[in-house]
DNA sequence: CTGAAAGCGCTTACAG
DNA sequence: CTGAAAGCGCTTACAG
């Protein structure tokens, strides 16, 4: 038996299917399944009834067709993110967009951005397959802004997008200068001095802002920026920023890592080099995912509020799609998590 | 301006702007564009030319609706699976997965599975928005796979489910038997005697092969199997399983832990134990995870080929949906990664 | 080789 | 309150 016989076997039931067995007009049946009040009592009990019996479902492509929504809302996710161990700055805020989505009663769907075929997530929302995206920015995932700025569908930006995006693009960010500001703080207050910082790349705007908030706050206490050097965000390009900031201050004695998986990887590198973290050299993350509480010790970090971001990006995207009056750009605090490493 | 506005003057050209534009009738547009050869090719570069100039993109809802192919596949990803640093197993198979759909044309997409609303994958593969889905098997979702035995669309399932999931479905699995061979061989040619195991939930066909393997093995060498304890794949329930294993047999000397995970749990607790690895106890793992191989110590672990088998999975099922005569039921060999845990 | 027409399943404006 | 009808955009069997 192929495939293709067993799918014409199983054939859905249409509405003028449930019209017919509750023996009422296929208009009267959409009313009721619609859930319009107006509607004679004993033939609204028909239609659900054998609705329910038939196990008859609203044909998608019909719907949207005639004009209605989706039911489906995209999550733009950088596919290198799938393979790693680094994927959890995406998951929280995953997981937080997935809930507003599914109290919106609204289907989430991660659609994995392919770096071979970077045309494939724009044509999949010129589609008309879902009602709209959220793009959570990664660096993997920069070359795709561009491409993304005349979508004919709303697009919530979680963290804010460098270059065109449009017209009053929905954006939800944290406070990355705060944070910058928080981490040189709690590590001045340590007295700390030989200060570096291991930023993240120049074309991403979270890192731009985080450093400018750590030089500022130097600043205010006097205290001149130690070396910048650059990363990816990801745990290795941590180890290899952390050997060169050694290399360039051997009297280290604190070090911002712009993420937790950065500093995880800087932390190896500084425990191989025999200094003893935070004795010897105090390090604050940033992001406050689950790693930076499972790492050893346990890693003194910048916290986004990740899952609440997510969030935010999915009521405000469902709000803005109702036609609701939405706060379209949203700045959520960061806020510094005291652990073992500083 | 409300976001409503911003979409209608974005409104997408259809396939009769572009055959207006080219001075053709819409069948030859539509003819052209679905790569027909019968065409005169006056009109074929005409209708070209006025779709790239338009940037027609195929109605999604329209072509469905027609009785085409929806184009995307479904891949369903237990909720919980977000959250955490476990997501590396599931993450393998999605890439295998993902590459093998991208190959055929297919977007993928990920469909989260929750807890609270068990049917809303059901009732998403029935809409019609996906010509079929992936459902790799987890603890977490188990539950789902009754709900999903008369899907109108075809399931390609990674891993065997228990109980009734309709006629001849396609099944991509791997050696499990097999590998709890290995495991406990492993184990008996290094010399240890007194060798439990850590297995998985019951109702899972993984955990019972696995555990028959292990247990036929031991009894082919002449020795008695040590206790059996459960866990359910998670490196939480792996911790609490060794504790009780610990207890139950202060003299053990080999450990099979039927996931990477749950190796990992128990390697701590042994540690905390004070008993080194693999000098005192020798431990086994089983997927061969990015975890597995970052452990310290890194793991000797039974390898699955989960890349290989999402891309099979995704192979098979789109060969399926063409029609094509499809091997439906594969399982995938097993093989020993020897690292320092044993 | 090309075009006019039917129909996929749905919803809603319109007529009663 | 209810039903007949139009139309969303597409593809393909049919007629020329």
């Amino acid at each position: 038996m192929t495939l293709t016989e067993e799918e014409g076997a199983m054939s859905r039931p249409t509405i003028v299917d449930v019209a017919r067995a509750a023996g009422v007009s296929r208009a009267t049946a959409a009313r009721v399944l619609a859930g319009a009040t107006n509607v004679d009592p004993a033939m609204a009990a028909a239609v659900g009834r054998e609705a329910a019996r038939l196990g008859y479902e609203t044909n998608f492509a019909a719907r949207v067709l005639r004009g209605g929504r989706a039911g489906a809302i995209g999550l733009v996710i950088a596919f290198d993110e799938l393979g790693g161990l680094s994927g959890t700055f995406f998951t929280a805020v995953m997981k937080g967009a997935a809930k507003g989505l599914s109290a919106g009663e609204v289907q989430p769907v991660l659609l994995p951005a392919d770096h071979e075929d970077l045309d494939r997530i724009p044509r999949f929302l010129r589609s008309g397959a879902i009602d709209g995206a959220i793009v959570v920015l990664q660096h993997e995932i920069t070359h795709l802004v561009d491409r993304l700025a005349d979508s004919p569908v709303p697009i919530a930006w979680v963290g804010r997008p460098r270059g065109e995006i449009g017209p009053d693009p929905i954006v939800i960010d944290s406070d990355n200068y705060g944070g910058g500001v928080l981490a040189a703080r709690a590590l001045v207050e340590h007295g700390r001095r030989n200060i570096g910082i291991i930023t993240g790349p120049l074309d991403m705007e979270q890192a731009r802002e985080r450093t400018r908030g750590w030089t500022d706050e130097l600043a205010r206490h006097g205290i001149e920026p130690g070396p910048i050097v650059h990363g990816d965000f990801t745990l290795d390009s941590g180890t290899a920023a952390m050997a060169r900031l050694l290399q360039r201050v051997p009297t280290l004695d604190g070090v911002f890592a712009c993420s937790d998986l950065m500093a995880a990887g800087a932390m190896r590198v500084l425990q191989a080099a025999g200094r003893r973290v935070p004795t010897d050299v105090s390090l604050v993350g940033f992001d406050d995912i689950l790693l930076a509480a499972a790492n050893d010790p346990p890693l003194t970090t910048v916290r986004q509020p990740l899952e609440e971001m997510g969030r935010a990006a999915a009521d405000t995207l469902l709000g803005a799609i109702r036609g609701d009056d939405v706060e379209r750009v949203q700045v959520l605090p960061t806020s510094l998590v005291h652990r073992e490493s500083l």
